[in-house]
RNA sequence: GCGCGGUUAGCUCAGUUGGUAGAGCAACCCGUUUACACCGGGUAGGUCACAGGUUCGAGUCCUGUAUCGCGCACCA
């Protein structure tokens, strides 16, 4: 029979202050070695009913490229807070752990080592500089995965899988082979993001447009006037461009021809008449450059106009400059405009004009755009399919306002380049021949065939994740978990994940992956400010879990952060909540000196008691309520709340009355009132606080009680 | 240019369906007679950005303005 009976040696533990060092460690290993993270061993040991309904969480696999930062911390938290709560709540819980080589990412951040070591990739086997990166990866990894289980990460890591698993990399080329087939994937020359400094080209998400005021020139070009930000572009201008409508050049008719003074001498240029062109605009004519611009790329293939590299691939002039031959774009820009004013070409510059220049994300150069042959996905018919599921209600965001902005982004979508021209990936199963495209695992037919030696955007594998790690079509955990039930991830990922997870699910299964987005902020510095190296200002979420208990930092995230906001991480609130701990833990000590011997069983409450237990249910109701409503930060500052000032101020202070009286009755009903709330209090402060919770409950729980990790969550 | 979000106490932020404004930290005063000084008790501090509107009643709903932040964007 288990009875509770506290005795002295029990309780020294909570002479000295709580010792979040000492506890963490070895209350992880405790969890993990019971196997309870995975829900099939907790079934076995009857700690879950097999019947029960699964709750599913697939992480957002952290780069295995460098330490974890403050949003992992926040992340782990949030996921974790979840999955303990459903848990305790009797749910088949799984959160299913990751780890991400993030192709380009992690590319460029093997790069940045190389030139330290002053080598470079160019010239490298690629073999060989994927094997490097490989290794560098797999040691990050183990990194990685360390400091997630240090935040307290609940997650099955019997699951965990790497995106460069073969079964991923298989699946993933099978989706790419279907999506041929189908025709949803097609090979195009088209205009791409080229960044010549990585030599590769990007989508758009992986490039930023930055607001840039730039001299803008004004040129003679004939008998027109013609306005340009980049005039290394123009060597190859041989059409002018004005809107039909346009009563200023009336005279000039669609096809004329006629011959124009320009950079290396005379050109015979074509007047093209297309309502593209704004009138209000500079004089309303223009020269195109379809090559190294869209607008122009789209106007010339729909008058059928010559297009032709004027920069090549390593960002300098082709021989069309003829004596600017081989320069770089940035050195020659001023040449060529003082070549032109030197001919009495240049009219004027405007020295306040405003333009807006796309640089590669990573290392901040301008992208050029280059015309190439790469795999584009047709996003139109998928996106359709996703503004379908959230028009029915099968996904919701939290929080809401996050709807506006997905079905903004699917409702403009632009067809999705997934070639990447880097080693550190998943190879794209492709074959070329004779100018035939072909996607196929194996070799076609006939031989002769040369493989494509592109990799895929790592959002072409990540998009699949919920479906790889459930492993998708047939596996078990497919049937039993797909589709999962929460997607927590940061708000800076709406567009660049989010939809392409829901488009591949709803195009491979039918099934959107997910029916709720969490969106959690940025993380950033005391004063409001983003963290970044250059800044100095990035604090690290492992300094202060060293610091102040991993508990700690995990309230100071949670605790007024609403979803979608970002948070201001000052260190004073993660030592404040060290200190919440530490009152924790002497709301313990005091309960186990004066219920020594008390046997837990209920009694008829006296005086204040039945008030107190009436708060205490009430508080159950709301935490979970808030909880199942994600409010996590109302939850917590609730438990906060009563914790500390009801718990310690109210019941304690006034048990220490209770506990003197003469009669048995009363002491009993105070020793109840105190045991039954530090046990509730325990169990609903588990989620936030795992491990001092935990550590506690190992102290005072009765023989037979499982781990608090397992223990049935509160009722009223 | 378009879109989204914020503007509440010195600082960082909460505030669920409209009902007389809250927390933590910081500040000030008092207190170490045993759970905790990693503490307790108390004090002070806000025309909830501004202007209108709806309402018996608005921090909360509507309109506009200002301002900060973020995102998107093929005007050469």
């Amino acid at each position: 029979m288990a009875t509770l009976c506290y005795s002295r040696e029990m309780n020294e533990i909570f002479l000295s202050p709580y010792n979040a060092k000492n506890a963490e460690e070895k209350i992880y290993k405790m969890w993990e070695d019971s196997g309870f993270f995975n829900p099939d061993v907790a079934m076995d040991k009857k700690v879950i009913d097999s019947t029960s309904t699964p709750f599913t969480i697939v992480m957002p696999p952290p780069n295995a490229n460098g330490d974890l930062h403050a949003g992992h911390a926040l992340f782990i938290t949030l996921e974790d807070i979840m999955t303990r709560f459903k848990r305790m709540q009797g749910f088949k819980t799984l959160w299913i752990p990751g780890a991400d080589h993030a192709g380009f990412e992690t590319q460029v951040v093997y790069e940045k080592k190389l030139e330290k070591e002053g080598r470079s990739r160019f010239g490298m086997d690629p073999d060989v500089l994927y094997k490097e990166i490989l290794n560098f990866t797999l040691e990050n990894k183990k990194n990685m995965e360390s400091q997630v289980r240090s935040l307290g990460a609940s997650c099955d890591w019997s699951r965990e899988k790497f995106t460069l698993d073969p079964d991923v990399v298989r699946k993933t080329q099978e989706t790419f082979v279907r999506m041929w087939d189908e025709g949803i994937v097609y090979r195009g020359k088209r205009t791409i993001n080229w960044c010549s400094k990585h030599q590769t080209s990007l989508s758009e998400v992986e490039t930023e447009s930055i607001e840039e005021v730039t001299p803008f020139y004004y040129f003679k070009y004939g008998p027109f006037e013609i306005g340009t930000v980049r005039p290394e572009t123009k060597f190859g201008d041989k059409y002018v461009v004005m809107h039909p409508d346009d009563k200023r050049y009336a005279d000039y008719k669609h096809g004329d021809k006629l011959t124009v003074e320009w950079i290396n001498g005379p050109i015979e240029a074509t007047i093209i008449k297309d309502p593209v062109v704004d009138m209000e605009f500079g004089t309303g004519v223009m020269t195109i450059t379809p090559w190294h611009s869209q607008v122009d790329f789209e106007l010339a293939q729909k008058h059928n106009l010559d297009v032709e590299q004027i920069i090549d691939f390593r960002g300098k002039l082709m021989p069309i400059a003829g004596e600017f031959n081989g320069m770089n774009i940035k050195d020659a820009r001023p040449k060529i405009v003082d070549k032109l004013k030197e001919k009495g070409l240049l009219i004027k510059v405007d020295d306040t004009y405003k333009n807006v220049i796309k640089r590669c994300y990573k290392c901040n150069s301008i992208i050029e755009p280059q015309i190439k042959d790469q795999w584009f996905v047709k996003m139109e018919p998928l996106a359709k399919m996703a503004i379908e599921s959230v028009d029915k209600g099968e996904i919701k965001f939290i929080p809401e306002n996050y709807e506006k902005i997905f079905r903004y982004w699917m409702n403009n979508t632009i067809d999705w380049n997934i070639s990447r021209q880097i080693v550190w990936g998943i190879p794209i199963p492709a074959w070329f021949k004779d100018g035939e495209s072909v996607a196929s695992i194996i070799e076609p037919l006939g031989g002769g065939w040369t493989r494509d030696t592109d990799t895929f955007d790592t959002w072409f594998s990540s998009g699949q994740w919920p479906l790889m790690v459930t492993d998708f079509p047939n596996g078990k955990d497919f049937n039993n978990y797909y589709p999962t039930d929460v997607m927590e991830t940061g708000h800076d990922l709406i567009f660049k994940w989010v939809p392409r997870m829901v488009i591949f699910g709803l195009y491979l299964t039918g099934k959107a992956p997910f029916h709720t987005v969490y969106l959690h902020g940025l993380v950033n510095d005391a004063q409001g400010k983003k963290m970044s190296k250059s800044k100095g200002n990035v604090i690290s979420p492992l300094t202060l879990t060293d610091k102040y208990g991993t508990d700690s930092l995990r309230m100071a995230l949670i605790i007024g952060n609403t979803p979608g906001t970002d948070l201001a991480l000052q260190e004073t609130k993660v030592k404040g909540y060290k200190l919440f701990g530490n009152k924790l833990w002497n709301i313990t000590r005091f309960v186990l000196e004066n219920t020594q011997n008390f046997d837990g069983k209920e009694v008829p409450l006296e005086g204040s008691d039945e008030f107190y237990i009436q708060e205490l249910n009430e508080l159950v109701e709301n935490v979970t309520r808030e909880m199942n409503d994600f409010k996590f930060h109302l939850a917590g500052e609730k438990l906060y709340h009563y914790v500390w000032h009801t718990f310690a101020d109210k019941i304690i202070e006034e048990s220490k009355e209770k506990l003197k009286s003469d009669k048995p009755e009363v002491v009993a009903s105070a020793q109840y009132t105190l045991r039954h709330s530090l046990e509730t209090s325990l169990k609903l402060l588990h989620p936030f606080m795992p491990f001092i919770t935990e550590e506690i409950w190992t102290h005072i729980k009765k023989e037979d009680e499982n781990m608090l990790m397992v223990t049935k969550w509160p009722q009223k």
